[in-house]
DNA sequence: TAATTTTTGTACCAAATGGTAAATAAATAA
DNA sequence: TTATTTATTTACCATTTGGTACAAAAATTA
């Protein structure tokens, strides 16, 4: 045994998790709400309002948790967003992530437009993607935020080119096609259909489109 | 002669345009800034910032005026924000209502998309179309403006799909093309590329992914 | 000249913004 | 039990928000 603190005495203070590691157990009073779910119903405000029109008080309310205990479990407004946009990104638009992994490259934008169209049109969701809208335009005080949710949109737009130039060299796309330039079209796309969805599009409305787009697919 | 009021006296506290009308001398102090260059400089204002991001006190800066004189000129923000965006609809982009004169239905949507990508990419504009980007996502307090905006997002497509049918009679657009999706599809294209300008694309990139859009233009 | 009309500048308003100090409550440790 | 630790609550902060009251400044009319 390794441990070097006595068996008994930790077990006082400590429990273990499902994994069997140690937990040592928290010290002063717990915590009243649920940090994932409060995480949750801020990704709903910010999706719906972006990050200018989302306010604390309406946050707070939402979460059902006051601003002190936001503030001292999330940190400010903006990694507040930053926390939203992970939870983002790791539940309703992983599937963008996951399109990736299609056979082809074909088919890894008909799934991810495919999906998009089923995500943006959910009336369940906010309208619209938040990465798209999320800080499109805004006052001097969320440049930073916006620039960082830019950053997102090109960096899934050079993953799409990437997963292009794959496909190029296991010949599902013809090896003539600029990668990039294809990407910036399926991105054009994908970025426009979120628009056409805060307008209230629906499902048959964004998929008539992406078959239009998807029309002129380079086959030869 | 009809006019009842004499001549000699309507002279002295009257003035004539140039269409010759009888114009009444304004009575009080006279305005001291150009409405119209204040219009300009709200609309660049509203256009980089949006309706919400754009704050009077930056307005009336921007405007080297005082706020109670644009309040007493143009009304609050809502009014101000409309005539910005009649502004707007008048001068950089008259070329939308335009291009619908073109001959054909393609040569319609190809100017269209050709200016749009000149307009969006000028470095002298702020980046992305206001009437996308003005009020996508927006606090409780801005949901008029939004919807104005959705409205004017609808009409424009509404305007598309109305030409198609027009170009249908004409025959320059096969009589088996659904008009309202062509247009939506346009639409979605037209709105990507403004997301995309906002993200710093090149007019050149625009146009690569334009003409990729209309590859597949319905010929037969 | 004096009276009238309109605009301007200053200074201000109530409400909302993001954010926090400080006392209290609930848990564990000794 | 008492001390310690952490979270919650209430009440508040400075700043900014859209919007305005009011007196002084220009212009015209008489």
């Amino acid at each position: 045994m390794s441990n070097i603190i006595d068996t008994e005495k930790l077990d006082k203070n400590s429990t273990k998790d499902l994994t069997n590691k140690v937990i040592a157990k928290p010290r002063g009073r717990p915590l009243a709400f649920n940090q994932e779910d409060a995480l949750e119903s801020a990704l709903q405000v910010f999706w719906s309002r972006g990050y200018e029109g989302a306010s604390m008080a309406e946050l707070a309310d939402a979460l059902g948790v006051n601003k002190p205990s936001i503030y001292a479990t999330f940190g400010n407004k903006e990694a507040l967003f930053r926390k939203a946009l992970a939870q983002y990104l790791a539940g309703p638009v992983a599937y963008a992530a996951e399109a990736m992994n299609e056979p082809t490259a074909y088919k890894v934008v008909e799934k991810f437009l495919t999906c998009s169209a089923a995500l943006l049109s959910n009336p369940d969701n906010p309208r619209g993607c938040m990465i798209v809208q999320g800080a499109l335009t805004c006052g001097q005080g969320s440049t930073m935020i916006q620039q960082e949710l830019i950053g997102y949109r090109k960096n899934y737009e050079n993953v799409l080119s990437q997963r292009f130039e794959l496909a190029k060299t296991q010949g599902d796309l013809p090896a003539h096609v600029n990668a990039k330039s294809l990407a910036k079209y399926i991105a054009t796309i994908h970025q426009g259909l979120s628009v056409q969805a805060t307008g209230g599009a629906s499902k048959d409305e964004l998929m008539t489109v992406i078959d239009m787009a998807l029309k002129n697919w380079p086959t030869t």
